[in-house]
DNA sequence: CGCCGTTTTGAGTCTAGTCAAAGGTGGTGG
DNA sequence: CCACCACCTTTGACTAGACTCAAAACGGCG
């Protein structure tokens, strides 16, 4: 048996294997997020699946792509040929309309996914900007979807990612519909955390790598409002910045905001 | 060659086949939303697939279900078994949180698909509740998956679906991250309109299914600033609503709010 | 050390929210 | 067929929260 598992985020579409092939394709522990050997994506599937030639998976794992900070890993309209999962670094995800506005729609940290908005039409509907140096593991799609054709472990996994991004994306349309200013930047830091967490980093204890600007724009609100409202949380003793640098200090506190 | 369409929403995922199977399973004309005979769900895929077993299909098709105005066709946390295309009616999908905030994160129409959000983690992530009284065609996941994984079109197929439904949540993020109110119920209207035209029903004169308190929940505004935007664009000679009707009396004007 | 981009803070403005009341609409039953 | 009721919609007056504009402080980097 051999098992394969592409790293997503984290709500429930990342299952742990009992059987992973380690070694050709070695699984990066989340608690060492600086483990050296990460030459090669992660890929995990939640069942263990049938046997299958390693090569066809070397195929699909191309070799990794870098991307220098503020630069793009893809573009809107840009032909859609690829699924990415960030080995390194981070990005945002933006939305520009024909007037101009932009909307960040995301950001991807380490070992998140990046691209499904490109399957429905072949072409990439949002720019991907890189929020530092960065570094991802570039996954054809077509040779992903002939290899699910083949694993079913693989083919479900591939929906539970998307039906994830999908759920992910409703509970952002919550928060920019129903939330206070103070209670998007406090619902930001707690989610961020989460997800550090997930990946083997401090819960309470991290550095933002996007601009107040990003943030804001992200949560719908404006730069001023972000800095504003972290300055409110601080004064309640919930957290602690220092620029880029935030401390959960009262986390609890946070999530009844 | 047979070929099978699963209806889906406008944006570029269901793409017309050259050969269908009607008779067994009729698709509906989509100029003709009043059809007779719908007795079964349209299903309909990108290309031709191999032949396959009919009654296969007719296991994953199964018995329509009727869903009474203001009741739920899925709860948030129910068993995850089914995907659905609206037959008949309308839906919107709601978003619960603790605190009891809900947020629309969506309208269906007839045609359109609900349940995606259940197949992460097998639960429904929202509820589905019928605007009015509706149909849908119930698809059994399980089934549909086994299906996908012989029939690579139909795979294909639904991974376009569910990529679809990310860029379509996106755009939504877009608006309420960036539009003022009147852009807001502008581009609401003109989004209802381009999918009434989709199905086959006018695009400028169509009733709405929705109270404005729903509306203004899908848009993150207030039930009294819908009315005041519908009026305020009335005044501006861009539309003429009574009530639930509207007419898009200059749909240029309208998309450049 | 000085520069540039980012962040913080303040003062004033404006959009959308709140509260309230009146006007419509559709469905039900007499 | 009409009257009544419940619910939905519109409009107005006032308020609050977030935005705009502006200036100063901070921080990282060459």
């Amino acid at each position: 048996m051999l098992s394969v598992q592409l790293e997503t985020a984290e709500n429930g579409t990342s299952l742990t294997s009992s059987v992973q092939v380690r070694g050709r394709f070695p699984v990066l522990p989340p608690h060492l997020p600086n483990s050296a050997d990460h030459s090669r994506l992660p890929v995990r599937v939640a069942e263990g699946v049938a046997p299958l030639d390693l090569n066809r998976l070397n195929s699909i794992i191309c070799t990794p792509r870098k991307v220098k900070r503020s630069e793009a890993l893809y573009r809107t309209n840009d032909q859609f040929n690829s699924i990415y999962t960030v080995r390194a670094g981070c990005f945002k995800t933006v939305i520009t309309h024909r007037d101009g506005n932009e909307q960040v729609t995301g950001f991807q940290l380490r070992g998140e996914t990046l691209g499904f908005d490109g399957v429905c039409t072949e072409r990439h509907s949002c720019d991907a900007i890189a929020l530092e140096d960065s570094e991802v593991s570039v996954i054809r799609y077509a040779l992903l979807v002939s290899l699910c054709h083949e694993v079913s472990s693989m083919q479900r996994q591939l929906f539970r990612m998307m039906s994830g991004e999908i759920v992910r994306e409703s509970g952002h349309m919550m928060m920019l519909g129903t939330m206070s200013a103070e209670q998007r930047v406090a619902a930001f830091l707690l989610d961020l955390s989460d997800r550090m967490t997930a990946r083997g980093y401090s819960p309470v204890d991290f550095n933002l790598r996007m601009t107040r600007q990003e943030m804001g724009n992200y949560l719908g609100i404006k730069l001023e409002t972000v800095s504003r409202m972290l300055s409110k949380l601080q004064k309640q003793g919930l957290v602690d910045t220092h620029g880029k640098h935030i401390r959960i200090v009262n986390r609890l506190g946070l999530s009844s905001v």
